[in-house]
DNA sequence: CCTCTTAATTTGAATCTGTCAAGATAAGAA
DNA sequence: TTCTTATCTTGACAGATTCAAATTAAGAGG
């Protein structure tokens, strides 16, 4: 996805296209699974002018519109991705915070139904695997 | 769950036993998935002299000794309860907040396997479903 | 290209949730 | 009953995020 793809789909989405937003969306882009502090110190790169303030406005903005996803791991900040739509989940190495994508089997959501659903009309099931990624094990049993 | 099973279950772990962690476990018995806000407002009705930061220092230490279980849905803080060691899961409403216990078809974790795990050793699969509760379902169709 | 409208941004204060640290208190072992 | 030290209290503090008012700039229309 570049540039002119995220400004069709934001003018699409009847949103102004701005330097910042370009910026955030790159940012997220070469950083997947960033909090709002490390998308502004990404942004600032190459915006050194653009306010926290407006990250977070930016960030809020497109995550509403569909363009962004956020979720947030026990114990972290929120954290945003670029990839949305494909209903993947995420898997969290407890030992030292690192996120790496899991593709959903089923690729749509929900991909789950529970048995007892109390009533409700379930649309999503979020999955968070949790456990210890291969570096921690290596580093664990040393 | 009562007061002397709380007990020994903390003289098990090696804890002391307080009127305010009891009253606590008691908040979240009788109302599970509370903001520590809540807890603190539910201790308060029996012992108001009890502290806010005592209420975090005690969900903090049963949180770290099992006793309580502790999670944290998509623009909330975190919520507690006392249903531990069934690897059940929830559904939220999305609309009102409301909040339901799942059964978890395996009961056990991990109930679910990532197809590509990245080298991870996964031993939670965490599921939060989400969608529109009955209530919200009618309120909405008027 | 210029003008105008208003969405987007900036700035600064404020809120919410939760932690840190030091001294006072009380659980429970001896 | 005494003593040790885990627990609790108090008050300051920090991180993440939001609110509000004034300023700036995207892009529609002429």
């Amino acid at each position: 996805m570049d540039h002119m793809d995220y400004s069709a789909q934001m003018r699409d989405l009847g949103l102004r296209v701005t330097r910042g937003r370009l910026a955030v969306l790159d940012a997220l882009e070469s950083h997947p699974h960033s909090s709002a502090e490390r998308v502004v110190i990404a942004v600032h790169q190459t915006l050194p002018e653009v306010s926290i303030q407006s990250v977070y406005n930016v960030l809020n903005d497109l995550t509403e519109q569909g363009m962004l996803r956020r979720f947030t791991p026990p114990y972290s900040a929120a954290l945003y991705e670029t990839r949305v739509n494909d209903n993947h989940h995420h898997a969290l190495c407890t030992s030292c915070g690192r996120i790496e994508d899991v593709e959903c089997a089923v690729g749509h959501a929900p991909c789950l139904t529970p048995s007892n659903s109390h009533g409700m009309e379930i649309q999503l099931a979020d999955v968070l695997y949790q456990g210890i990624c291969e570096d921690c094990r290596k580093t664990d049993a040393a």
